[in-house]
DNA sequence: GAATCGCATAAGTGTGTGCTTATGTGTCGT
DNA sequence: ACGACACATAAGCACACACTTATGCGATTC
């Protein structure tokens, strides 16, 4: 299950920061690295955890691999919260911000 | 980190069931167990969880315990989500249903 | 073509996590 | 007051997971 993957992807901190990181752009797998106390094998299977679960896409240029935030994991992820929207708070102010944005 | 022990309460498959039993309306934890195969140890256990992560919350009555949504977590993914509106593909479908209840 | 670089994969290890059984705590009915 | 009930907590165990070191693989550089 493609749900399960992503809910257990995001359940590491270390995995958060990747993603958050990629939130400003694309980055390769080095790039990553910085600043960041983590090995390189760590970061290779992170990455690999945050692919599988389509929350992060690559696309190779030579030998470098570029990392993105991948739209299709987080769509699921808005689909499943939408389950809840019963529940949600009438003022969320980030959820303001996303409104003006889709409402373009 | 609440929203570390958000992401961690719902990498779990047996606690989105859970929560998502809730999302039809409050339930004892008793009534939770219902067709779901689990121990009471074990519900109580992840219902622990859930409630430390401010993904629902409880309503004693008597010797029941009431669990609902709680709003506070769900406002915390959304929070988090809006970090990433820049990814969100442009037609979610379950996003439009989401923007038509809060303009209300 | 040999060395280096960027990254992936393999294998092993310590820790976290979800389960179990057993027991504790508070409430209700009689 | 006593037993039954709804639920929480404790302790122990099997497994998953994130890390390490070592190695493999393809691309680049000289």
């Amino acid at each position: 299950m493609m749900e399960h993957d992503i809910f257990r992807a995001l359940a590491d901190p270390t995995r958060r920061t990747i993603f958050e990181k990629l939130a400003t752009g694309s980055l390769n797998a080095s790039a990553l690295r910085q600043g960041m106390e983590i090995s390189q094998p760590a970061m290779s299977q992170h990455l690999a955890v945050l692919r599988s679960a389509r929350l992060v896409r690559e696309q190779r240029e030579g030998r470098f691999v570029n990392y993105e935030v991948d739209p299709d994991g987080l769509a699921l992820i808005v689909e499943w919260l939408a389950k809840y929207r019963a529940y949600w708070p009438a003022r969320i102010d980030a959820l303001k911000l996303l409104l003006k944005d889709m409402d373009q």
